[in-house]
RNA sequence: GGUCGAUUAGCUCAGUUUGGUUAGAGCGCUUGCUUGACAUGCAAGAGGUCACUGGUUCAAGUCCAGUAUCGACCA
């Protein structure tokens, strides 16, 4: 064992690449073949595949490889099953980019080779995130890693959105969808970001047919009243009363509109009259249902005004349009004021265009029938969410859910499965093979059929992720039986929609069970300003330069520590650097036990007599214990920083402060018994804090490991999770009460300016049931409080001269004849009684109150008799003290 | 407009589920220290009206209601 070669400053890289290969060769990140295990299955979120990673990805896999190492300890077949997904619009934006940039656009390069291009980009960057990860430390089966284009993956979507279809549940219908302009092609709701913008309301006189008045319409679009087709009020209007069943006039453009009377319209909005275009605005394409409107399309797909419109405006962009038409009415004098107005417009999610309404042939799944058992799902708790609020904002999507338009009009995806005959009569088959013999039934001779030229929305791949990945369609599928349903799905709130709700309901339905049974919701990944991270302000650190820097247990460590079951954080460099302090810490203190370790290990804990063990080793154990159950509890309720702060407590606030500090005196000292308890403890405790450490720490843990295994002990990544030892539940040792005692010297010492090299004398008077503590613990209290000569007693004098300190009953004195300083001595001891005086008042409140002496549990009440008793005699002896000073 | 979250030390945050010790941590700050693991460290210290108002209770940072500010999501 190369014990000796530690350095005093721990350096990750090394170690990292070379358990990354060990584990990977040994396959510890692929599930065991024994059936009799339980399972654990995780699914990966995919990330983009040509995506790179970032800090939010890093919180993201660190807490499903903190649960899938822990599971994987714990002694489950355990499968972390990764990988990326092809981000249909993101992906196809860049080719289109690509080929722009050569002067082309997708029509001039061709499906064929577009789509050549597409692949090479993926395949290029596919690996990169992956690589990443790796870097991460993420214990994920790699050899079952899957593209959500893969083969397998495309058969599963096909074999989804023809049973649907078979189902009646995905139709083909003209719709309003919401268009973006700039990617061209159709989005579902949820991809429309609607952000608060600044705009104006224009007001516009419409004319009356008869010619005798005007109506006055306001509008936050003035270039869609070129496709108007109607002016609504609100039939409980009076001042319009009259006007309902006559015909208004439309300007510019001259088409007779109706004026009718929808409850839809709010008369404390504008004047009351809103002009309808049925074609552009989802509200107004209700109304014109209901009141049998015309339909007017304006705008080809790209937002430019079509031949719809009056000759001038053909051909214009929908801003500039705008310009013109208002320039025109107000010309005409029908222009009658135009006011400041913010309201919310829809913004594409990928391209940030003004997402346009727009009357287009799509694709739709129904959701009604699919939403239904999604919801009991969550509501019944078989699938629970933590932050459970979430459960809330879920309902209330699925309570108010539209169809899915599913339709994109991009290459880059799954191609829709459908085939057109020469009379557009559709066929939706599993091949084209298929749909040919549909075609051939149907029409009873061969006829060419086109398939549909548009690809499916990323997110009718994702939504069957837990089952694809895992081999559906094929029942028969090994991996679909063992690893199905999963266990916890982490992810970001921002998809609960997009990904985890769809994914709920693709499983009942599909593979009849849910597709976990727990999901854990992140927060988002800010700033230290709070702000987004964001590449346009440069605000987003890299991972991977982090992880050179610091090493990624630091990285995951520090990010964790500050990462409440989520709650957004704001990042930054210090917390990282707060990890690498801790695991240079857990190094060093590694590295003290193994230099005063012999060639042999010590003997394991439950070998050792238990008499042996004096009251620090039992106090350690205690503490112990106690983590074990804290990090356990939190587990239990996915409060991971609580699991991190439990163990760094533990290990830096007792084990490196305290014990290490304890056992000092036995290392040093001649009895070689002694010696070895103190190392078996202390090999004991470091083996179980690495084992609780190695989910959050796995490449330092794994490496200090091998260094106090024994030889037949398997690596840590597989070792046993540590277990609760009742032995140790009960422990009651007078270690507090010895820490209190030093720090209190300690304190009295450095308050006085007593130089820290100088050893000083230390008389301890108090009842002997409380001394007795420095009858052991002597050798502790000399070295740590720098004690030249102990002495105890009850009736000791007080020496002249000297500083003091008062814990519990006892009394400590510091003789420091000549050094001391009476003024800071009477200053020190006056701050000691006010506080003394602030806690005995706080009780004595409390008993005066006869109401709580009644009514509180008899329990508390009496703890404050004792804390009041307790305060009294303290604040007796420091006022003592303080009296015998003078002034 | 609706729903949800946040508001605790200079900064960033735990703690609130289940009310009861002197409200904690890290960073920063002050003082001292080349202490036989660690200066990526050690010791000591300063620093808090737990946003505000009211209520429930013997007792409120914790429960309830409201207000304010900030933020997210949904319309």
């Amino acid at each position: 064992m190369p014990r000796d070669t530690l350095g005093k400053v721990y350096t990750p890289r090394q170690v990292e690449s070379r358990w990354y290969r060990r584990w990977e060769e040994q396959g510890h990140f692929r599930p065991t073949d024994d059936a009799a295990q339980p399972t654990y299955t995780i699914v990966i979120p995919p990330p983009n595949v040509t995506g790179i990673l970032t800090v939010g990805h890093v919180l993201n896999n660190t807490i499903q490889d903190i649960l899938v190492r822990r599971a994987r300890m714990q002694g489950h077949s355990t499968l972390w099953l990764p990988g990326t997904d092809h981000a249909s619009i993101a992906t196809e934006a860049k080719i289109v980019r690509q080929f722009r940039d050569q002067g082309q656009n997708k029509y001039s390069v061709g499906r064929e080779k577009f789509l050549e291009a597409a692949w090479d980009w993926a395949d290029n960057y596919g690996g990169l995130i992956i690589e990443q990860l790796k870097r991460l430390g993420c214990s994920c089966d790699w050899s079952r890693t899957v593209f959500t284009m893969d083969q397998g993956y495309y058969r599963s979507v096909m074999e989804v959105f023809v049973r649907l279809y078979e189902d009646g549940l995905i139709y083909r219908g003209k719709r309003l969808i919401n268009w973006d302009p700039v990617g061209q092609t159709a989005l579902s709701e949820e991809e429309v970001i609607h952000k608060a913008t600044e705009g104006n309301l224009w007001y516009f006189r419409y004319p009356i047919k008869d010619g005798s008045k005007q109506l006055t319409v306001a509008t936050t679009r003035p270039e869609t009243m070129l496709g108007d087709t109607g002016v609504a009020v609100n039939p409980k209007d009076k001042r319009y009363s009259g006007l309902i069943g006559q015909v208004a006039v439309l300007p510019l453009v001259g088409r007779e509109l109706p004026i009718f009377a929808d409850d839809f319209v709010d008369p404390e909005f504008g004047t009351g009259a809103v002009k309808v275009t049925p074609a552009h605005d989802p509200n107004d394409y209700e109304m014109g249902q209901r009141h049998d409107l015309e339909v007017v399309n304006i705008f080809h797909p790209d937002a430019r005004l079509n031949d719809n419109v009056p000759q001038r405006f053909r051909g214009m962009e929908r801003f500039e349009a705008r310009e013109a038409v208002v320039a025109a009415m107000e010309e005409q004098g029908l222009l009658v004021k135009v006011e400041k107005y913010l309201h919310n417009v829809g913004y594409s999610e990928r391209t940030d265009a003004m997402v346009e309404p727009y009357l287009s042939r799509q694709w739709f799944l129904r959701m009604d029938e699919l939403a239904r058992p999604a919801r009991e799902a969550v509501d019944s708790g078989r699938i629970s969410f933590y932050p459970g609020r979430w459960v809330k904002v879920y309902d209330h999507w699925l309570e108010q859910i539209h169809d899915w338009c599913i339709s994109r009009q991009l290459w880059w995806g799954h191609r829709i499965p459908a085939w057109y005959g020469p009379d557009d009569q559709v066929f939706v088959a599993r091949s084209e093979e298929e749909a040919l013999e549909l075609a051939r039934r149907h029409y009873g001779d061969e006829v060419e059929l086109r398939q549909d030229e548009d690809v499916l929305d990323t997110w009718f791949s994702s939504w069957l992720w837990p089952i694809a990945t895992l081999g559906w369609p094929d029942k028969e599928s090994g991996d679909l039986q063992r690893f199905y349903p999963t266990r916890t799905l982490v992810t970001g709130p921002d998809i609960i929609f997009f990904w985890v709700a769809r994914m709920i309901m693709s499983g009942l339905r599909f593979q009849g069970d849910i597709p976990f049974d727990t999901v854990y919701f992140t927060g988002m990944v800010r700033d230290r300003q709070g702000r987004k991270m964001s590449k346009s302000l440069g605000n987003s650190p890299d991972p991977l330069e982090l992880i050179e820097r610091y090493g990624a247990d630091a990285l995951r460590t520090g990010i964790m520590l500050i990462a409440p079951q989520g709650q957004d954080i704001l990042f930054s460099e210090d917390d990282i650097e707060v990890g690498r302090n801790y695991m240079n810490k857990i190094w060093n203190a590694a590295r003290f036990v193994l230099l005063n370790l012999d060639e042999q290990l010590p003997p394991p804990l439950d070998q050792l007599p238990i008499e042996r063990l004096d009251p620090t080793d039992r106090w350690i154990l205690g503490r112990l214990h106690r983590t074990i159950l804290a990090v356990e509890q939190a587990y239990e309720r996915y409060r991971l920083n609580e699991v991190a702060r439990a163990t760094y407590d533990f290990v830096w606030g007792d084990y490196c402060d305290w014990y290490l500090e304890f056992i000092k005196t036995r290392l040093q000292g001649d009895d070689p018994g002694e010696k070895e308890t103190a190392l078996a403890v202390a090999v004991h405790a470091l083996r179980q804090f690495l084992a609780l450490l190695h989910p959050f720490a796995p490449f330092i843990t794994e490496e200090l490991w091998q260094l106090v295994k024994a030889g037949d002990e398997p690596d840590l990544i597989v070792a046993p999770w540590p277990e609760i030892n009742e032995t140790w539940a009960e422990v009651e040792t007078d270690v507090p009460l010895l820490k209190e005692v030093i720090s209190a010297v300690r304190s009295a010492r450095s308050d006085l300016g007593v130089d820290p090299g100088k050893r000083a004398d230390l008389l301890v008077r108090g009842p002997a049931a409380e001394t007795a503590v420095l009858e052991w613990g002597r050798p502790h209290l000399t070295r740590l409080g720098k004690v030249a000569t102990l002495t105890v007693g009850e009736d000791l004098a007080k020496p002249p001269n000297s500083a003091t300190a008062v814990v519990k009953n006892m009394e400590l004195f510091i003789p420091l004849e000549g050094l001391i300083d009476l003024e800071v001595e009477r200053e020190r001891l006056s701050k000691r009684i006010r506080e003394a005086e602030g806690r005995l008042a706080a009780v004595e409140q409390k008993l005066g109150n006869s109401n709580f002496i009644q009514r509180a549990p008899e329990a508390v009440v009496a703890r404050e008799r004792e804390k009041q008793s307790a305060h009294r005699e303290q604040l007796e002896k420091l006022r003592v003290h303080r009296a015998a000073l003078g002034k």
